[in-house]
DNA sequence: TAGTAATGTTAGCAGCGTAAACATAGTATA
DNA sequence: TATACTATGTTTACGCTGCTAACATTACTA
């Protein structure tokens, strides 16, 4: 039994991103990550300043984990065309949006004011300009303006999507048989394919 | 001085409006409302059940305020054709969600589990219904099916570009002199004129 | 080997949401 | 009009929270 712990740190983001994507941030104490360690209540101070520094640690390896996912999706399907390759990427953002869905929400909170934290900045832009290339490929020789409009559209809509499918505002579209958020979900590729021809 | 306080729940539900508006629900105690209305801190409690109830509350207010916005701007520009309507209304939507950004923020937020309050639900769609309406009117004869995944296509896309512009992910598409995040900000008009052409 | 920095613990503060017990005011009924 | 009941307020208190200060132990460095 070890008075120094070794590496502590590591551990207790490890197990604040646990903790987070079980609970949600806001029902996730500092006090419930340090007794996952093993730790004293107080031990994390050591390692960050605030709750939010740790949590804002979270949150970094959330847009790490989405921009690798991201550029998962468009090598599997390298050789296919852009288009495909594009349209997977649509599907690995919903994906890890609906699945990683608390974490999601932390790493969009606005609990974490991101220009007090660079690094984390930086995440969140590494996983936009996964988004950027495909559209670079997809549109080649586009004007910068357009593109810049191009990628807004659409990281807005892979957004706003993961959102409204989970806050099941069901639209009732006067008869509508299926939700309209359903046919979304049963058919997105579709749905982005059709986007596309903006 | 009346020990009775007489409308006391309407002050209340006020009162958080407003201090969630200023400081953002995560930061805003039941105590600090109540102080608020210069009543005793566990008062609340003869009107909502727990703190989320009164949130819950606040939230529905603001999908109210909302869907009245939407609705003054379509009919603001009445005898103009449905596309300057559409057109208005997005404008009315970025505008209320970078104008009572915190508000916003709660209405979206995780910690209020919509389904636990149906009256909520109801105002959130009842925002969304105008969407539908103003979509059907631009594309007259439109297929239920077409019509659900346009609604949820342009809603996704607004609620997203709040987010976004919030957000400050500044993208850097190379050169980009101008962010594309003031391109949108800018020039949104033509943006959603754009994005009409699907 | 001594001194210092890093990293842990313990004790304690003020603020939080909430429950229980009690106090007062308004309302319905005899 | 007197009395019971209900609605709405207060006081007190509990356990949890983020965080600070003071202290203990270990690791590093001169």
């Amino acid at each position: 039994m070890k008075y120094h712990h070794g590496n502590l740190k590591e551990e207790l983001i490890t197990s604040a991103c646990k903790i987070c994507e079980i609970s949600g941030h806001d029902h996730m104490s500092l006090r419930s990550i340090a007794k996952e360690a093993s730790v004293s209540q107080t031990a994390p101070y050591r390692h960050f300043k605030t709750k939010e520094c740790l949590l804002a640690e979270v949150s970094r390896r959330g847009f790490d984990e989405l921009t690798e996912r991201l550029r998962a999706a468009t090598s599997k399907a390298n050789n296919a065309n852009a288009k495909d390759r594009f349209l997977e990427m649509g599907l690995a953002y919903l994906e890890f949006g609906l699945e990683k869905r608390k974490t999601y929400d932390l790493m969009h909170s606005p609990v974490i004011d991101k220009v007090e934290f660079p690094e984390l900045l930086d995440s969140a832009t590494g996983a936009f300009e996964e988004l950027v290339q495909i559209l670079k490929e997809l549109f080649p020789g586009i004007s910068e303006d357009s593109l810049g409009k191009k990628c807004i559209k659409f990281w807005a809509m892979m957004h706003g999507l993961v959102g409204l499918l989970d806050m099941k505002i069901e639209p009732e579209t006067d008869t509508n048989a299926g939700s309209a958020m359903s046919v979304v979900k049963d058919d997105f590729r579709s749905f982005l394919e059709e986007s596309l021809e903006i």
